[in-house]
DNA sequence: AGGCCCAGTCTA
DNA sequence: AGACTGGGCCTC
């Protein structure tokens, strides 16, 4: 060794990028050490020193990215100031197309790099105790030109029919970590992983065939032969609710699992899905690999491994989901794309439905995206012939879409102090004597959302936030909705310390439901809240007692909205259809016609037919009428009109500055500072600085910037020359949102 | 993100 | 004088 380095000229030392989980713009470099010169390649995960600590990462190298995306190139760094990667983990490595994938959030979203990569690997690097470790078995016979030392003839000895772990193998056999390298080098030991046997069984694409008709038969055909292609393409699904949509694509994971590869459908609420957990199991004779926020650590680990090794061959799973290892991936579907549930509003804001279409389009796979109320985005792309587009146009098994009416609450308001129409009493009076279970839906928690001092007028507010408490009476306390503010209800207003002088504004679920109570006294009532029924087995139960008619009226916000199947529930009841319109949000009218049709598809789903009353104050609201005469593609081509000519998307792309700091005059003194150096141009224009509408959140003062730009010009690098023309202090943070969902 | 250094500030 | 919190900056 010494020789050699007198003899030869000192090589130039080999650097690698590594990508550390840390918000870093870019990878920081290394010097790879001698003993790991010839086992480094991108995607191993290795420790590396940074300033006093260790801190693990994973090899990176420059991957390509569309002009508009690339960031800027890091600053050169002088060989003599790198330090050297610590060591190699044993543990799998992260595939190339997960690599390419996390570059291109993080360069679509501004996000740094390293902070996508925590994301994608929470589970993987985490405590590499209890990872699966690489083990050594025998490989190949040595060959003659390996000269056979005693320490490796050592190895070779020692080596058991179980793989072993080099900490095990060297220890047994006395020889160092580098003789087991070199003897890897050679190909006489061969690396496995030393995992359990995957724990998820192969679904069976033959195991119970679905019977399709006329378009659910041509559709499923068009899907199985994009996913036949082995190509990248994107579908929209478009089906009413009941038309059997899920069905439909379960046949192109059937064609997927039948191509040998892997497919993952990503859905709004994977917790609440046991019904779409039976559907598939019924389908395939086996459950599908699971990923959502909640999963234990153990199964977290398991299932990112079984993706990177190909065991696991369907997953479902929540947003986050997409970075998930996959070896082969053949298919993502999209299950209600149009939710704004798939938008990430914290820390890497990115949305997982476009995001979808790009980690398809990297995988060389198709992409399908499932809706009965397709976002105005998807429809544009399908009507520009960017996506293909296969129409449901009938409900399945002969059921017919719900009557839909509407209730005038100024002809027929309720009696004072209350909010249900007797219009709609007398219905749920009906449908409860005919023996058919009837819902109440109202998309807001608890009691009410406003208490206010009838002396004073005082209002009771969060300390924390620009909002009102909401008053949960079984709880007796107020809460914010918004951070974790929790108060008791105060007997005196806090204003005026009158006694009892707080009053209840507004009808919240709680309301609802006691309302219910006195006028259908008979009633078995279920309240469906995220509050009451919390986790994926409370839900399931709720679901089967409804399934078991044990339940008459079922009072529920967002999540009774869902896909549920709930084959004996014949009326729904919309307590306040308009709540959702007001605000200025772009998109308020298509969310409200979007989550008002799903309710109403809860109802009638079998023989019986349904019926849905929306009690509203504007009935001649286009949302209402479009939900009246069930004409969603007049509705949404008139969305489409009113968004066009001012360049909103998705005719026009959007970024919004989010600027927050604990001092309201440090957040509204950067926000004009970013302000004056808006960017201007032809097709660009910026509007604000404003105060945010919640303009305090956990306690920090927001104003808000908008971008706007046309189609064809990307924000990404518009946003990257303004940001860095502003100087900013530690005291305030900007958080940009690249296609923005939520307008707050 | 965390560690380190400098500064301005509190404790007597 | 002497220690102590907090902001700014750096980490390959």
């Amino acid at each position: 060794m010494v020789q050699s380095s007198l003899l030869e000229p000192l090589p130039t030392r080999k650097r690698v990028a590594v990508l550390l989980p840390l918000p870093f713009p870019y990878p920081l470099e290394y010097v790879v050490p001698a003993g790991l010169s010839d086992s480094l390649a991108p995607g191993d995960v290795v420790v590396v020193p940074l300033g006093a600590r260790r801190e693990t990462g994973v090899v990176w190298e420059q991957t390509t990215l569309p002009p508009e995306l690339t960031p800027p190139p890091p600053p050169e760094i002088a060989s003599t100031r790198l330090r050297p990667v610590k060591e190699k983990l044993d543990l799998p490595p992260v595939p190339r197309a997960l690599r390419q994938f996390i570059d291109w959030v993080a360069a679509y979203t501004l996000a740094p790099p390293g902070m996508v990569l925590a994301m994608a690997l929470r589970s993987h690097m985490r405590g590499t105790q209890g990872a699966p470790a690489a083990g050594w078995v025998r490989g190949e016979d040595p060959p003659a030109t390996l000269r056979m030392t005693p320490s490796r003839k050592a190895v070779l000895g020692a080596l058991g029919e179980t793989p072993m772990t080099t900490a095990a193998l060297s220890e047994k056999a006395g020889a160092g970590a580098a003789v087991i390298r070199g003897l890897a080098d050679a190909g006489v030991l061969r690396s496995v992983l030393m995992a359990a046997p995957s724990p998820f069984a192969v679904p069976d694409a033959g195991h119970r065939l679905p019977v399709l008709e006329g378009e659910q038969d041509f559709a499923a055909r068009e899907l199985r032969a994009r996913v036949a292609e082995r190509a990248f393409s994107v579908t929209l699904l478009e089906g009413v609710t009941g038309s059997g949509k899920t069905e439909i694509y379960l046949e192109a994971v059937a064609e997927c699992l039948a191509a040998g590869r892997q497919a993952l459908v990503l859905l709004p609420e994977i917790a609440l899905s046991a019904q779409w957990m039976d559907r598939f199991t019924k389908r395939f004779g086996a459950r599908p690999a699971v990923w959502h926020s909640e999963i234990g650590q153990r199964a977290r680990r398991l299932t990112w491994n079984a993706c990177a090794d190909g065991s696991a061959r369907v997953v479902v799973g929540a947003r986050s989901a997409l970075f998930l290892p996959f070896r082969d991936p053949g298919l993502v579907i999209v299950d209600e794309e149009h939710e704004a549930i798939f938008k990430q509003e914290e820390g890497v804001m990115y949305n997982a439905r476009d995001m979808a279409i790009v980690r398809a389009r990297l995988a060389g796979a198709p992409a399908v995206l499932v809706s009965a109320t397709p976002s105005l985005e998807t429809l544009n792309n399908a009507e520009t012939g960017r996506y293909r587009h296969l129409v449901l146009p009938s409900r399945h098994g002969g059921a017919s879409m719900p009557e839909t009416r509407l209730i005038d609450m100024r002809e027929a308001p309720p009696p004072k102090g209350q909010f249900l129409s007797p219009v709609l009493v007398e219905a749920v009076k009906s449908t409860l004597a005919r023996g058919e279970q009837a819902m109440l839906f109202l998309n807001r928690r608890g009691y009410a959302p406003l208490t206010l001092c009838r002396k004073c007028g005082h209002r009771m507010e969060c300390p924390n936030c620009t909002s009102w408490l909401v008053e949960h009476r079984k709880r007796r306390v107020l809460c914010c909705h918004y951070c974790e503010y929790v108060t008791p209800v105060p007997e005196t207003c806090p204003a005026c310390e009158a006694e009892h002088s707080l009053t209840a504004i507004g009808p919240g679920i709680e309301r609802i439901t006691e309302e219910s109570g006195e006028a259908f006294p008979e009633a078995r009532i279920l309240v469906m809240a995220s509050d009451t029924i919390s986790g994926p087995a409370a839900t399931a139960e709720a679901v089967a007692k409804i399934s078991r008619r044990e339940v008459d009226l079922i009072i529920g916000t967002q999540i009774v909205a869902k896909g549920w199947h709930f084959p004996h529930l014949t009326l729904v009841g919309v307590v306040d259809a308009d709540l959702g319109l007001g605000g200025a949000d772009l998109r308020a009218g298509e969310r409200t016609m979007q989550l008002l049709h799903q309710v109403g598809g809860r109802a009638g789903r079998a023989e019986a037919p349904g019926e849905v009353l929306l009690q509203s104050f504007a009935p001649d609201h286009p949302v209402m009428q479009a939900l009246i005469s069930g004409d969603f593609a007049a509705f949404m081509a008139e969305e489409a009109e009113q968004r066009r000519p001012g360049f909103w998307p998705p005719f026009g792309r959007l970024a919004a500055l989010i600027i927050s700091s604990e001092s309201a005059d440090a957040a509204q003194n950067a926000a004009r500072a970013l302000g004056r150096a808006a960017p201007y141009g032809e097709g660009i224009e910026v509007m604000g600085p404003v105060p945010a509408p919640l303009a305090i959140l956990r306690g920090r003062h927001r104003q808000r910037l908008l971008l706007r730009t046309q189609r064809t010009i990307a924000v990404q690098p518009i946003l990257r020359r303004w940001l860095a023309e502003v100087p900013l202090t530690s005291a305030v943070r900007v958080d940009v949102d690249v296609d923005p969902v939520s307008f707050l």
